[in-house]
DNA sequence: CTCCAATCTTGACAACGGCAAGATCAGAAC
DNA sequence: GTTCTGATCTTGCCGTTGTCAAGATTGGAG
């Protein structure tokens, strides 16, 4: 009995199959990512997952928390270490890891692929959520107002985010001397027009 | 011979999908509107709707075209009813199409499932862009600024909207004392935070 | 050692997108 | 009036997917 041949119980694969759903998703897109693909990825048959995390939306939705676990403590990160404008510190960390993770960002925000029933995705999605507003912070203003201003400006990082990497900015950017190179200043003059206007006026 | 059985030949198929599609994607929404959906709605073989669209995504992409083209003459009619603010009243119109169709709105942004080069699309998305980019002028500034001054008020707006429709915010809704019936008044305070701060301070 | 429950596999089913081949029909050509 | 041609629609098939049911395997409790 030759023990080459994998053990019937993997072990791990709850994980595993959590990286190999990472994998796939910043290799190929979400369009790419099934249970079947995962399995495939992972080693093992085709059912398998869903003993795991019950269906795909199980499945995407325990990726999405990881991305939210990350996502929030990136922002976290980012108001930290730059305790003079931490909402602006987590404008651009927000847009940032879109950029840098499309795939799991676009997870992140596709509700309809997601089972937001799942404890870890809701307490990870409200830890980011939390994140967020404790940064904006107008104490004085009426319940109304208060809560508007701290959702302003994750309405403005979101869209801007979302536009981004869909490609939707892609012809506007053609008007810009630099190209697509201006996407970082693009960038900060959307999240902080008064830095940068003052400057050239 | 009862000429009782539909003709071989429905003579205005291509619209009929199209009408099939969207109802189907107010009806149950985008997941559920297929190729072979569409075709049962419209009462033809399942194949039929690939002769006129060549593929899934070009039915999407018709049907999006569609809804820009309704989306931009809505932006414009806003902004014409209200020359005083007109940005402002196509960011309301804004969130307010995709409060009022859904569907609709998630496939126009849904970029992975639509076919960018149909050049229907392409010139619908477009025209809405023009509506939207008319409105914010700052011709004094350098082009960055000028672009990023076009651009924050749409990411805010599509940010807003998008969070708005995916229900990211309900939970910060509970906040509020009315519920989810100020949904209007806080999407007023975030796009125009101004007007309502002043009235309280 | 026995048994059990957790874990993973095998096999099946319906629905889907896409392709190829054929059927049907309106209208042009003559 | 007949024939033909091209546009339109159908039928049938293939590979892939999510999901379910049933069975195989095995680590560990008793």
């Amino acid at each position: 009995m030759p023990a080459r041949s994998r053990p019937y119980h993997h072990g791990a694969l709850r994980q595993s199959l959590l990286a190999a759903a990472e994998a796939i998703l910043e290799r190929e897109g979400l369009a790419a990512l099934t249970l079947r693909a995962a399995a495939r990825e992972a080693g093992v048959s085709h059912a398998a997952p869903a003993y795991h995390f019950g269906d795909l939306s199980g499945l995407l939705s325990e990726l999405a928390a990881v991305g939210f676990a990350r996502f929030g403590a990136r922002l976290r990160s980012a108001a930290a270490a730059t305790p003079a404008d931490p909402l602006r510190a987590m404008g651009f960390a927000y847009v940032g890891f879109a950029r840098a993770h499309p795939g799991m960002f676009t997870l992140m925000f596709r509700a309809d692929r997601l089972n937001m029933q799942r404890p870890a995705l809701r307490a990870a999605a409200d830890a980011a959520w939390q994140a967020l507003s404790a940064a904006a912070g107008a104490a004085d203003a009426p319940p109304l107002n208060r809560l508007a201003g701290r959702i302003a400006p994750w309405a403005l990082a979101h869209g801007l985010a979302v536009l981004l990497i869909d490609g939707r900015l892609q012809p506007a950017l053609h008007e810009l001397p630099g190209g697509a190179r201006d996407i970082d200043a693009l960038v900060a003059a959307v999240l902080a027009p008064d830095q940068n206007a003052s400057d050239t006026a």
